[in-house]
RNA sequence: CGGGGUGUGGCGCAGUUGGCUAGCGCGCCGCGUUUGGGACGCGGAGGCCGGAGGUUCGAGUCCUCUCACCCCGACCA
């Protein structure tokens, strides 16, 4: 992508009304605009880290054996009925609408009843059993109020995943092996190393602890107690010592921290099969429950914590997972062979596989240029310049280090490809 | 939802006790000079001051209502 042809432009100001760093940052750099309070669209560089956090995502219930699907947004009354969430006094964060003739409905909230009701078409033996769906879609959520731009909005983007087995064992061999891929995911996001995984209430969801996925962070919104040892965590919400003799973690050792939760996941028991009246015939002809449980990881929020955690006084700085692009190479000046050097290591870099943000801007200076790099947070920086090319060298500079270095052409081929 | 605060060109802001044609910086357009850390000169465009009503000879400024946004709290798979 060349800058030059990018509709979004950087500015210097961030708005007023957006005092939390991840939305300052991500709309300075033009990665997401604010419709309203708590709703943002993602831009083309915004849509980019968006989707390489959602391809990471993929990639790790894929290899658990989930199975992908979409899920609608719009969503019938009846089903919520039958499990009580239906009701505003129950659950109290409903968009709501009304077809034509006065029926109503919901407004993508969550999706257990929708995803048990849809199951009920093909399961019924234990042969069909166990199996992980899961999607990626926007969720919609009255929040009496929204927060810290990405971090809390009302429309927003996340991968709910749910499991159904025949047994109990069963379920939770399936729950840990999630809980596994959910650790590789925040490994690779970057953030293993401050993403605890934490005892929680499950709230209206389910009857038993939750776990939540906590990435420390002194913007978070929940405050937890971290066993450092142990790698696990508590959330104050259910810090009592009845609570604590249910885990495992050090009582002594516990430290308090403030987080952000990137994911959540639960055991259903059977809660919604039973209800929704969906259940299995096992080997012997008996009609059994179905032990269901739900995983969710909050995308777009994962945009925002990222931000927040990836960022210095210049900038973002994305580590390369999730960049929106590897490279941004910047061309100074107009000078004939500087153009055509640039160019061409475009051409290769892109040939080559790698995703290049190319300015070649004729109007911004080199000060700007070198600032929007900053901004943007792209892992490699390289200058093509009548400087470089004295000397037969193009310069290579990381976003997270503060040296430069003068690299041969084919060296750089060779590093970044 | 309770409390507090803010709405003035795209963004950030200023605007005295009500007074004439509403300013500044950034950005934007044109011309020219610049090109290694957000360049400079000259010339431009763009706002009936969130909205509605009221007080007044006169309202960005005062009053009432309303909408939006932010913060604290409560709430929140």
């Amino acid at each position: 992508m060349r800058v030059s042809e990018l509709f979004t432009k950087t500015r210097k100001d961030a708005p007023a009304d957006e005092p939390s760093k991840n939305a300052q940052l991500l709309i300075k750099a033009g990665f997401i605009h604010k419709e309203m309070a708590g709703v943002y669209v993602f831009m083309p560089l915004g849509l980019r880290v968006l989707d390489n956090i959602k391809q990471i995502v993929r990639e790790e219930m894929n290899a658990v054996g989930g199975q992908e699907v979409q899920m609608t947004v719009l969503q019938p009354k009846d089903i919520f009925e039958k499990t009580d969430r239906w009701d505003d006094k129950k659950v109290d964060n409903w968009f709501k609408t009304k077809l034509i003739n006065g029926s109503e409905l919901g407004m993508g909230l969550t999706h257990e009843e929708p995803m048990v009701d849809m199951l009920a078409d093909y399961v019924s033996s234990y042969k069909d059993l166990p199996i992980l769906v899961y999607q990626i879609q926007n969720k919609f959520r009255n929040e009496l109020r929204a927060q810290a731009g990405l971090l809390r909005g009302r429309e927003f983007v996340m991968k709910d995943m749910y499991s159904f087995a025949k047994t109990q064992a069963e379920h939770e061999e399936i729950y840990e092996k999630v809980a596994a891929a959910y650790h590789r995911v925040y490994d690779r996001l970057g953030i293993g190393d401050i993403t605890y995984r934490t005892y929680a209430d499950g709230g209206i969801f389910t009857p038993r602890f939750s776990d939540e996925f906590q990435m420390l962070s002194p913007i978070g919104e929940d405050t937890i107690y971290v066993d450092i040892d142990k790698k696990i965590a508590v959330n104050k919400e259910v810090i009592n010592d009845k609570r604590l003799e249910q885990t495992d973690v050090d009582k002594t050792k516990l430290q308090e921290e403030r987080a952000i939760e990137v994911g959540n996941i639960f055991p259903l028991e059977s809660k919604y099969t039973d209800t929704l009246g969906v259940y299995y015939i096992d080997e012997a002809g008996n009609r059994q429950s179905i032990i269901g449980g739900c995983y969710g990881i909050g995308v777009s929020r994962l945009v925002g914590a990222l931000a927040e955690h990836f960022s210095d006084e210049q900038g973002l700085v994305w580590p390369e997972a999730v960049a929106p692009a590897k490279v941004y190479l910047v061309r100074l000046g107009e000078d004939g062979e500087v153009v055509k050097v640039a160019d061409s290591l475009y051409e290769e870099l892109q040939k080559a596989g790698v995703e290049v943000l190319y300015d070649d801007r004729k109007e911004a200076s080199a000060g700007e240029k070198f600032a929007d790099a900053d901004l943007l947070g792209i892992p490699h920086r390289l200058v093509v310049s009548q400087k470089t090319l004295e000397k037969g060298k193009i310069e290579h500079k990381k976003r997270d280090k503060k040296d430069i270095s003068l690299l041969d052409k084919s060296d750089i081929l060779k590093t970044l490809a």
